[in-house]
DNA sequence: GAAACATTTGAGAAACTATTCAAATGAACA
DNA sequence: TGTTCATTTGAATAGTTTCTCAAATGTTTC
């Protein structure tokens, strides 16, 4: 931290202090956009937005060893956004929520957006 | 890469090979969840939607350096999230896009959704 | 023009992340 | 029950990322 501190509008920062979110809430946030802000589950999540997956199906779709997908598996399934189910030797994959989706309209949405900005 | 590499359902990967995005764009949607996945630079985003603030303003509000704000400031100045105009000795920073409230009301919601599940 | 203020920049340290490799687990089938 | 198939797990490594510290930049004011 620095030896001086100063804002150049002591007021508004202190009301606008009220309103931040506590960190718990913050971090909730950021982790969740975390998890979807790696090119590898990106591709994982929309290939099974096309429906069901078993884990040597993504290993071939996406060019990666099967170890790879099932770490990155774990983390999608540990924060809710997959889920699997066992059909005989192997794990099938789906999306486990509706949500996801609408994120990723939104992120598409955002990304045209900028572009046509440049334009 | 594994010695053997197989398929449960060839013709469903080749199926999905087909609508599967390239690099590039995979890249872009990654990397735009990436930018809003640090609590820092969620902090400053939250801050920053109830209105403008300066640099030392932020440093006061969120409780860090100004380096420390200043450098997040940049990264989200570089992909387009804020934006920045001067005023005297003083840098003003202001959300730079309206897709960004839309983004982030997204996940909020998602977070609830998964909140109510667990009940 | 010099001094003070506000912010930016770059290099370096510490912490984190994704993948690999090897070994372990769990289910099916002979 | 032992073997094979499909997936999971843990440790190690290479590559990122965030913050700090010190120095540099640009603006106002005297």
């Amino acid at each position: 931290m620095e030896d001086k501190i100063y804002a150049c509008h002591p007021h508004i920062v202190n009301e606008r202090k009220k309103v931040l979110p506590d960190q718990h809430n913050i971090d909730a946030v950021a982790g969740f956009f975390r998890v979807i802000s790696d090119p590898t589950r990106v591709r994982i999540l929309w290939a099974l937005d096309q429906g069901e997956l078993c884990v040597g199906d993504l290993s071939v779709l996406l060019d990666m060893t099967v170890s790879a997908i099932s770490h990155q598996l774990k983390m999608l399934k540990d924060t809710g956004l997959v889920k699997a189910r066992r059909d005989g030797k192997h794990m099938i994959y789906s999306l486990d929520d509706e949500h996801v989706r609408a994120v990723f309209e939104t992120a598409v949405e955002h990304l045209e957006h900028l572009h046509k900005e440049k334009e």
